[in-house]
DNA sequence: ACTGCATTGAAACAAGTGTTTTATACATAC
DNA sequence: GTATGTATAAAACACTTGTTTCAATGCAGT
């Protein structure tokens, strides 16, 4: 029997890029919405139009798949990573958290082909796989250590100051739940203001600006 | 055949209030590690000595047991509620929050018996089920209001402004993460700072009030 | 002791799970 | 044309899931 080995390419025939492709793109977005163990196999074959066989001859098995899908999100995280702190090339370092922000939180809240990534990365924080251990490497540490940087040429400390490293989780925090959709039950109790995405934006920078300086100003 | 109705407490016999309890306390751990759907009644019977029966007998299916847990859940962070506000009474509104930060990420993070609870609860958030609603009425909203109330008096504004309505969730937002267990890859890769509660409490409170100052001051 | 009744225990059930098997279609190489 | 290897399709498999059944147990009240 012939195997196609996990996370290869395909060999010669175009069709099977083609599911191979068709499975990740539906599997995505299935196991951002609802978790790798709440998806299964059927349902992903059924959205890519494919065979309930076609996940394990390409992928192995189900976490095969799932690997695929953590890596092709690494990728683009990795390019969100680039223009965010392209941003604010050049620019003060109080603009360049600016630009970080803009660029990060809009591509979280996008609604465009890859709004399912943070979905799945904000459920591997909370679940880690084996994977997550990748997806910090490659992923977070540059992203937080850039954001070290920046954030202590504003504080005027070192980068590694532990008083820097919390105003950037305090930072990181606030984008991350301003991208995630709130649910209805919440957003009905907390009236409107929430969904102002500008004006989210604008805050989370002023306010972690105040914040910051009060930090540095030793209290 | 006898079927006892899902919410009611036990008629007469001790036993039944036993098992009952037992299956109450160790569906919270499970539910609030991993999910309603990733832990089995099977699991659950097990971890308190109960027949597999016993789920479906007290509580009509497992779902009755969940909605048993969540609602044991919501008299805690009620009583939480209460505990966190009472801190601060009298005291002037920037003690006020002091307090409110440090009984709420005390509590959250504690190891004590009620330690499932918040997890559980990040769980709804994140995924809500039909008990949210309820959750946000009995306890979320009546802290948000509280809240609203402390920082707008802090910010010399009207608890229902927008602008102190985004600051109570940078607020709150902070204060559920440094509660949250970090997971290991990730703490690995932030190194230290993170696990020293009261720097992360006094951080919270200091970075949210200088953040409020900036916000307030017009920008 | 007997009767009602709530509770438990063990087994079985129906549905759904990931995976494997077997057969077939198709393209390419000889 | 035949052979070879790849990809798809349909069915079946082994296993787990939540739930149900039914007999056994224990404990009141009479």
């Amino acid at each position: 029997m012939a195997i196609a080995t996990t996370l290869r390419a395909p060999k010669t025939n175009p069709a099977s890029a083609d599911t191979r492709y068709r499975l990740i793109d539906a599997a995505a977005t299935l196991f951002a919405d609802r978790g790798f163990q709440n998806v299964t196999v059927r349902e992903i074959c059924k959205a890519s139009n494919a065979n309930v066989a076609a996940v394990n001859y390409h992928f192995g098995d189900k976490a095969g798949l799932y690997r695929a899908v953590v890596t092709l999100a690494i990728e683009v995280m990795q390019e969100t990573n680039e223009l965010s702190q392209r941003a604010g090339e050049g620019l003060s370092p109080e603009e360049q958290l600016r630009g970080f922000v803009r660029v990060y939180v809009s591509r979280l809240t996008g609604e465009g082909p890859n709004a399912w990534i943070h979905r799945l990365m904000a459920r591997e924080m909370e679940h880690p796989t084996d994977v997550l251990e990748q997806v910090m490497q490659q992923v977070f540490k540059p992203r937080i250590e850039y954001l070290c940087g920046v954030l202590g040429a504003t504080m005027q400390l070192p980068p590694a100051d532990p008083r820097v490293m919390r105003c950037v989780t305090s930072l990181q925090v606030q984008c991350l739940v301003a991208a995630r959709p709130v649910p209805k039950p919440i957003a009905r109790s907390l009236g409107a203001g929430l969904h102002d995405l500008d004006a989210m934006i604008t805050h989370i920078v002023d306010f972690s600006l105040g914040g910051m300086r009060a930090i540095a100003s030793g209290k």
